[in-house]
Order: C-alpha cells, then sequence, then structure tokens
RNA sequence: UGGGGAGUCGCCAAGUGGUAAGGCAUCGGAUUUUGAUUCCGACAUUCGUAGGUUCGAUCCCUACCUCCCCAGCCA
C-alpha cells in the first residue's frame, strides 16, 4: 500500500464508535471492513472517499477490508464493470489480498436463509402485483395494509418458495417478504421484499437462478458472512439499519450467524461541486457523447481523473481533508485540485512548455549560434538534477508575456514607450528562466494589426550560473524553448466540464450547464526533454500548471499531454 | 408536522458540563530566477433560534426554525 506513512488520522465519529468498542472489548479488537460496490457502472470521486474511508479504517486499525462486488441484480451488472473497478482501487493504492469476494458466491446461504424466515414464521410468499404492493404499502402518513397473503402457512409458503427458485412462475408473479409490520412508522419496515422472481443472465452465476435476493436482505447477510464488523455505508441507508439488525438478529436466533453481528454505520457521501456524481448522470454523459468516454479526462470518474493526471497520493489527500461526519455539505472542487496541486507540486519534475506561442528575436545574438542552459527539475529538491535546455537567437515565449500597453503592475515584457512627460523610456527587461536578462525594443505585427513577432536585446554578462550574473535586477521572469530546437505537440487544457457549482439546480436539467468550452486542442512547443515522457509521466510545465503525458493516446517519442491543474496564479485572479 | 438524520468561522471539522482544536479559503508581511512553492502573522466573547436547569451550557431539558433521506419486485 502506497499510504503506509500517514499521519495519524483526526478524530471522527467512526473511529470514535471502534476505540470504545475496543475499550469494552467488543470485537476483540477486530476490525474487519469492506468497499461493497455494485458492479453497474464505474467508480468515482464519490467512491474514493469511501474507499479510503473502508481500507483506511483497516490499516489504521490494523485489520482488514474486503472487496465485494455487491451484484445481487444481473440486469444491471457485467463483468466490464468488476474488472474497471477492480483496476480502479487498486491505482487508489489498496490492496485487499485474498479478500474478494461476490455477493453472487453466497446466493445459496442466502436461499437457506429464506428457507429459515419462512419457517420460523418470518417471511412468506406474496402474490400480489407491483402496483398491488405499492397501494398496499400505504403512504408516508397513512399506515399499509396487510397483503390478503400474509397468513399463508408455512408449508405453503415454503413450498410456493421452491416453486419459485424452481422456474414455474412468471417473473414478477411472486415475492418473498419479511413478515414485519405493516404499519410501522418506518416504511422499510412493512414488509420489504427479500426475493424476486427474474430471468436475467448473471455474469458471475450465468443462469443457475432465477430468483435474485434484494439488496436489503443480502447486504446483511453478506456482512456477516464475511465477519465484518463495521458496515459502512452513506446516510440514506439509515432507514435502513433496522431491518439490517431485525435480520440478522432473527438469522443468529437460527443459528446462521454468532452475535456479535455487524454493525451497520452511515456517513455523508461527497457532495462536490461543479461535477455531477449520480449513476444515472454519468451514463447520460457518456451514452449522448458529452464526452468521449468513461476515462474522459473531464468526467469524475477514478478513470477519468487518472488519465487526467490526479495522482493517487492526492484523492488520499482530499479524503483526510474532508473528513468524514454525518452531516451532508457540499465542497468546493477547488480543494479536490488544491490537493491535487500540493502533491504533484512536490513530485512533478519542472518542464518548460510554451502553449500559445510567438517569436522572441534576440536581435544582438549571432545567427546560427545555440547554447546550453540548466534548469533544474525540481527548486525544491535540488537531487533531482538539471537537464540542457538550449538556446538561440529565436526562441518561442507566450503570447501573454507581451503586451503592447501593459496593464498596471504589469512586469513582463513591454516595448519602449513615452511617459506622462513624454519622455522615452526604455522598453521593459526580464529574464528569460536559467539564461540571460533581455530588454524589450519593438515588436513586428502584420496588416491586421496581429503581433507575428517580439523583438529584444539580451546583456551577455547576466547568464545564469555565470559569476555577477544577478548584477541586473528584474521582477520578471519568463519561460521560453529555442524555436531551432522545440518540439511540437498536441496539449489538452481541460476545464470543469459544468459552468454551474450545481449543475442542473437552476433550469432541473444539469446537461444546461454542461460548458461547452472545458476543452482545448492546441500544438504546443515544448523543450526538448519533453519528446521521451512517457505515458503516465506527470510534469509540472512552468508557470502553467501541471499536466501528464496521456496514457491512452501518447505513442513513444510522441507524447500527447492532459493538463490536470493550473498552477495558482494571484495576478490572473487579482483581475489582471 | 409519519419515521429517520443533520445544524460549531466563507468551506470542511474536533470538542459534548468548566469557559471554542485543526485544516482549507481569505487578508497582511518575509523569502523566491515559476505573479508558483515555502515561511511568519491575523482570522468564532461564540456554537440554528427562544426559553429553562446549573456557580457555570456548544454540551443537559423544553419548544420552535432550517436542510437532507424514506412510499423500487434498484442499490
Amino acid at each position: 500500500m502506497s499510504h503506509d506513512t500517514a499521519p495519524i488520522p483526526a478524530a471522527n465519529f467512526i473511529r470514535n464508535i471502534i476505540d470504545e468498542q475496543n475499550a469494552a472489548g467488543k470485537w476483540n479488537g477486530r476490525v474487519e471492513t469492506r468497499f461493497p460496490p455494485e458492479p453497474n457502472g464505474y467508480l468515482h470521486l464519490g467512491h474514493a472517499k469511501s474507499i479510503f474511508l473502508n481500507f483506511g479504517l483497516a490499516r489504521d486499525y490494523n485489520g482488514v477490508c474486503h472487496l465485494r462486488f455487491d451484484d445481487t441484480n444481473p440486469e444491471k451488472e457485467s463483468q466490464e464493470y468488476v474488472d474497471a473497478i477492480t483496476e480502479s482501487v487498486k491505482w487508489l493504492g489498496f490492496d485487499w489480498g485474498s479478500h474478494l469476494y461476490f455477493a453472487s458466491n453466497y446466493f445459496d446461504t442466502m436461499y437457506a436463509c429464506a428457507e429459515h424466515l419462512i419457517q420460523a414464521g418470518h417471511a412468506y410468499v406474496d402474490s400480489l402485483s407491483a402496483d398491488e404492493m405499492r397501494t398496499y404499502r400505504g403512504t408516508l402518513t397513512e399506515p399499509g395494509k396487510d397483503s390478503p397473503y400474509r397468513n399463508r402457512s408455512v408449508e405453503e409458503n415454503l413450498a410456493m418458495f421452491r416453486s419459485m427458485r424452481a422456474g414455474e412462475f412468471a417473473d414478477g408473479a411472486h415475492v418473498l417478504r419479511a413478515k414485519i409490520n405493516m404499519a410501522s412508522p418506518n416504511i422499510n419496515l412493512r414488509d420489504p421484499a427479500i426475493y424476486r422472481i427474474k430471468r436475467a443472465h448473471h455474469h458471475n452465476t450465468g443462469d443457475t437462478w432465477c430468483i435474485y435476493p434484494m439488496y436489503t436482505y443480502a447486504h446483511p447477510i453478506e456482512d456477516a458472512i464475511e465477519h465484518i464488523t463495521h458496515s459502512i455505508c452513506t446516510l440514506e441507508f439509515e432507514d435502513q439499519r433496522p431491518f439490517y439488525d431485525w435480520l440478522l438478529g432473527k438469522l443468529a436466533d437460527g443459528g446462521f450467524f454468532s452475535r456479535p453481528v455487524p454493525q451497520q454505520i452511515e456517513f455523508a457521501r461527497l457532495n462536490l461541486t461543479y461535477v455531477v456524481l449520480s449513476k444515472r448522470k454519468l451514463i447520460q454523459l457518456v451514452d449522448e457523447k458529452h464526452v468521449s468516454g468513461w476515462d474522459d479526462p473531464r468526467l469524475p470518474t477514478l478513470v477519468g481523473a487518472r488519465r487526467r493526471g490526479y495522482t493517487a497520493e492526492g484523492f488520499k489527500r482530499f479524503t483526510d481533508r474532508i473528513g468524514v461526519s454525518k452531516s451532508d455539505g457540499w465542497i468546493d472542487y477547488s480543494v479536490f485540485e488544491e490537493c491535487q496541486r500540493d502533491v504533484l507540486n512536490d513530485t512533478a519534475l519542472r518542464r518548460i512548455a510554451v502553449l500559445d506561442p510567438v517569436k522572441l528575436i534576440i536581435d544582438n545574438y549571432p545567427d546560427g549560434q545555440s547554447e546550453d542552459c540548466f534548469a533544474p527539475n525540481h527548486p525544491q529538491h535540488p537531487d533531482l538534477g538539471k537537464r540542457v535546455v538550449p538556446l538561440s537567437k529565436e526562441l518561442w515565449i507566450e503570447r501573454e508575456d507581451f503586451e503592447e500597453t501593459p496593464p498596471k503592475g504589469y512586469f513582463r515584457l513591454y516595448p519602449p514607450r513615452l511617459d506622462a512627460s513624454g519622455v522615452m523610456q526604455p522598453g521593459n527587461s526580464v529574464r528569460l528562466r536559467y539564461g540571460y536578462v533581455v530588454i524589450c525594443t519593438g515588436c513586428d505585427k502584420d496588416a491586421n494589426g496581429t503581433l507575428t513577432a517580439v523583438h529584444c536585446d539580451y546583456l551577455p554578462d547576466t547568464k545564469s550560473g555565470t559569476p555577477g550574473s544577478d548584477s541586473v535586477k528584474v521582477k520578471g521572469n519568463i519561460h521560453w524553448v529555442s524555436a531551432a530546437h522545440a518540439c511540437e505537440t498536441e496539449v489538452r487544457l481541460y476545464d470543469r466540464l459544468f459552468k454551474t457549482a450545481q449543475p442542473g439546480q437552476e433550469t432541473g436539467n444539469f446537461l444546461d450547464d454542461i460548458n461547452t468550452d472545458s476543452v482545448r486542442v492546441i500544438r504546443a512547443q515544448l523543450e526538448p526533454a519533453l519528446k521521451d515522457a512517457l505515458a503516465e509521466d506527470r510534469f509540472q510545465f512552468e508557470r502553467h500548471g501541471y499536466f501528464v503525458a496521456d496514457r491512452v493516446d501518447s505513442k513513444p517519442g510522441a507524447p500527447v499531454f492532459n493538463r490536470a491543474v493550473t498552477l495558482k496564479d494571484s495576478w490572473m485572479k487579482a483581475g489582471k
């Protein structure tokens, strides 16, 4: 695991529960959790919170965390999702060892438990239609009524349930229900359905079964079979807990499981601004081709995040930062980005890339000459060494590093100009990072008035790394690449997929808030060292942000870069 | 207004009878060959509201307010 060096985690209510139980000896110090996705879609940032919670608890308490596929509804599930989920959890840095499980492998036990429930008078076969069942269930304010089939004999229930399993009834003809209380103020206790007839091919059990257990019923049993101590889920399952306890209580009474049985604990799911995390919406974005696929770098899926260049370590930092509680709030997407910056800043090698190139011509530099400059791979880690960047007469610089009429406070390149009293002042001086100080002398424009080149002179005694090179003080430092040595490649500049914090909140349709400018594909001029970048290599492009060589489209010697996140920019931010 | 949850700084989040941790953001200032990073400093007399109990309440009691979840043969 790559997160072993974690500091002592902050207190949260779940840790408090565990600590108290440990003190009381409830589980003999054992902590066993599970991450139980349904393989019906790709994992996203919300799942990451749950993954770090469950695996993190196991790690910190010397326990284990299972990866369990909750595959009780064959219609929606597939092996494709199983594979993608498995890979994403690994990518986040977690190892479940031998604890990989499928709920569908417990179908026999679940079935046996159901027969026991019938025999003990705690379950019955109901023959109401789905519509009728809804009517009988009552409403939030009115109690439900007993189904006319509620008092079938044990013998009849058992026979019918066995016939259900044997495939003697049509889909939907009957369901098995827990017999609890149709008048319960908690609707989940009004005889919930626990088995339905459904002829569907299951990715794991094939056509062995034509009846499948419901989540409500299956999940507690899965937990009990695996000796889970703390079954952690999100808040919307809170009302389900009484049934969880009821079921496991009955099954423990029946000798199926020993006490203490697993305990369900609920926490607040992640709400993140500027993204959608609902499976339905994610599927829609993919199906309707608003994005290129599940791994589109703009998607909050884990596969998308990976392609985007985000790091697993950044996810850890994020989950640590947002904490765990029962109050549901909104986390701003910038918090996530900041966490990614934190780790990328520390780990990414620095490189130079000019994203919006314009020529800078050093008029007093000899034609045809070039020389080596040396740039540190990381300013805070000198041990990472330096690389060579060649300099010559014609360079590429950023278009925005020159302003013919600079705004107040601008300290990059601008040409000579008249001051307030009509006196001609020289152009501005800046340092070419790792090279010379240059002074701006003018610029060329085409017939449309578009800038085509910037001119300057260099100061030969100011080369970085030479004695006295810093005798000339300048405020601005701009990056550059030698035009003759540059390598041109595709770079994708990603922005948020949605332009509002809570997509769809205003109009009711999240698609209305899609940012139509969420990706810009450009040709950039990169320093030569970048040509050999390998897929998934991450760099800081100086003064721009963090970029990754796309793991799908990069070829040896021909990387394609994705921007993960920009650098903070207090100049732009000040509205300049 | 049936049931279940939650309300502590702009955003997260500890604390739960002894007088409000921390992080993020923000704002100052220092360092800086990234307008980045780093550093240093500031940042809740107040804990949804109103009462009550107490020497003392964010913490206990009462009432109220706001928000979230539940009426799938989904998970």
